[in-house]
DNA sequence: GTGAAAGCGCTAACAA
DNA sequence: TTGTTAGCGCTTTCAC
């Protein structure tokens, strides 16, 4: 077997017969090229399957390619719920299409993170990077702030200094939506199932809770307030310390929250949505294998995962002022769980 | 605020009065530097926060730092899996620990396979790579095969050319175990709630299951076994068909499998463990939160993650031959779905 | 429109 | 033990 020569742009030069500098500008698309020319080295280049040297190209133009995923340490431990998956899975694939390769940083540890924050900040590793907002104030972000490094957080936290860019999900609005069905189906004693409000979208979504009932002259019950964990078990326990307060329906923060609390409506021999309505939050797996299927307030989390990479190139190609700030809308889905359908 | 002069070994070598071979010594932690040189560069780096620059180090020493993870097409639609998430945690930690960075390679189009996976197998963005395996003969291996890249596959596929690195748990006598738990508990009519066997982990555990049987001199019988495509709704649906066929115990070859089963077996009005014991196998988030909590199948997972990175890396810098084959113990976890503690 | 040449910041012989 | 030097493969002026 032969032996091939390593593949530079001074070999495909000399094997096209022009100059590397020449075919540096057919393989990153630059005009001025004669269209025969560059027809000859893409010949070249498509025969040999060349590819630049990353390591060169990063060195000589002095950006990488590579963007940074950051999943903080504070909600590593949530990268099995499935709100993660789909939005790494809209942050790659959006990278892709944009040429950029993606780095995953997943802390568990505060070694860790001590170990690679400095390498993150660091402008000739990353030419950005994605924060995935956390509860704490993580120390990620000033971290960044302090570097030059582009960033772009997805979600927001709770302080969040205005000078941030941020990406995030319109929570309020997606609940006021939410509980104004509702009520507009006749309920009246709507409880909540929320978050801990040190959580921003629970906060969120409780405030836009207490609104649309304020907005609709309801009477605002902390009865009907319980914090359900955000797990199905805080769900199904909050369910049962609702029932001597005699709702009529239920809005859940998460689908998750809310398959408790279906289950048990369930266990207190209760109907849904007859004798007690149900609304959830997410429109994730769980919303749809529920038995009855949720009425949820869906996230548009994989274009998120899209837009979140957008903004971020457009940070780093346009500079970094003024910081955009972006609230995606949400999306009523109406299934059985809300009595509206029956 | 005054510019900083960007820090370049040269840079910390001028400040700390040494040349630049002398830091990058320092900072790669080669011998042969007199100890209070050494204490002198280093300080300079720790003030400074001199980190060197990965795309020249690369260049130069014709290595990236970077493993990449790719999850094929086949089996990206299930990153959403806690399997994966564990797995990936695994992955992520160990290679921050060997001092790696890792990239993730999500695949949800043919088009972005096509695009990256000639990105992938060079050398130079790369220093290896950590495949999850696939049902399907995936494009990826061929294309690893034909390249230099070192490259490990993380479970088995089913055509297994045997010149492969791989590591896998070892499905066969993890199902073998759980099944013969069963025969010991005084079980004699298994049935076995399987994927399709086109998927090797499937194939595996049902040969598993199959091996406990017949070395225990209990016949096979076909009737009692049915595929329950790895979800819940398939498990519950399984137990729905295997009911008239009268099993005394159910051996899932899934957690989510097994909570299905369970379900099905409620909805008959059927006690678990008392009138069927279930079994599952993984070992995830819903084998805990089943109710009754499931008897299962243990699968080091995140050691698993851990001890692919450590072959990857063995495999970069002691060379490919001969392949690297590890199987992995199960453990069998008994909780309360099998009866065995009542 | 194309080529020559000067780096990008690092590693690794080789010299000293 | 330390410094000098020659690249690594690419981008990007600047001439032509």
């Amino acid at each position: 077997m032969r032996m091939a020569k390593k593949l530079t742009l001074e070999e495909i030069g000399k094997l096209a017969g022009v100059s590397r500098s020449t075919v540096s500008r057919v393989v990153n698309g630059q005009p001025d090229v004669k269209a025969d020319v560059r027809e000859r080295v893409m010949k070249v280049v498509r025969e040999t399957g060349f590819v630049p040297n990353p390591a060169a190209r990063s060195l000589a133009a002095q950006r990488s390619g590579i963007l940074g995923l950051v999943i903080p340490r504070s909600v590593a431990t949530f990268f099995g719920d499935p709100y993660f998956s789909r939005l790494t899975q809209g942050i790659s694939q959006a990278c892709y299409e944009q040429g950029y390769m993606l780095s995953l940083f997943l802390f568990y540890t505060e070694k860790e993170e001590e170990l690679l924050l400095p390498r993150i900040a660091q402008r000739s590793f990353l030419d950005g990077v994605i924060v995935q907002a956390t509860t704490d104030a993580d120390p990620i972000i000033p971290q960044l702030q302090k570097s030059t490094m582009p960033f772009l957080v997805v979600g927001r936290l709770n302080e969040m200094p205005d000078n941030l860019s941020f990406i995030d999900v319109d929570n309020v609005s997606g609940a006021k939506n939410a509980v104004e069905h509702l009520i507009k189906l006749g309920h009246e004693r709507i409880a909540h199932v929320s978050g801990r409000v040190d959580n921003r979208p629970a906060a969120d979504r409780k405030i836009g809770y207490e609104k649309a009932l304020s907005e609709n002259g309801i009477p605002i019950d902390s009865n009907l307030i319980v914090n359900g964990e955000f797990s199905e078990e805080g769900g199904y326990a909050a369910a049962q310390a609702l029932l001597p307060y005699k709702p009529d329906a239920i809005f859940a923060a998460s689908d998750t929250m809310a398959v408790g609390v279906v289950r048990a409506l369930k266990d207190a021999g209760l109907l849904v949505p007859n004798d007690i309505a149900v609304m959830g939050f997410d429109d994730l797996i769980p919303a749809q294998r529920s038995e009855p299927q949720l009425s949820t307030v869906k996230q548009p989390i994989l274009r998120f995962g899209v837009s979140a990479v957008e903004v971020l190139i457009n940070i780093i190609e346009k500079g970094d002022m003024p910081p955009r700030q972006a609230l995606y809308d949400t999306e009523l889905i109406i299934r059985n769980s809300c009595g509206a359908k029956l």
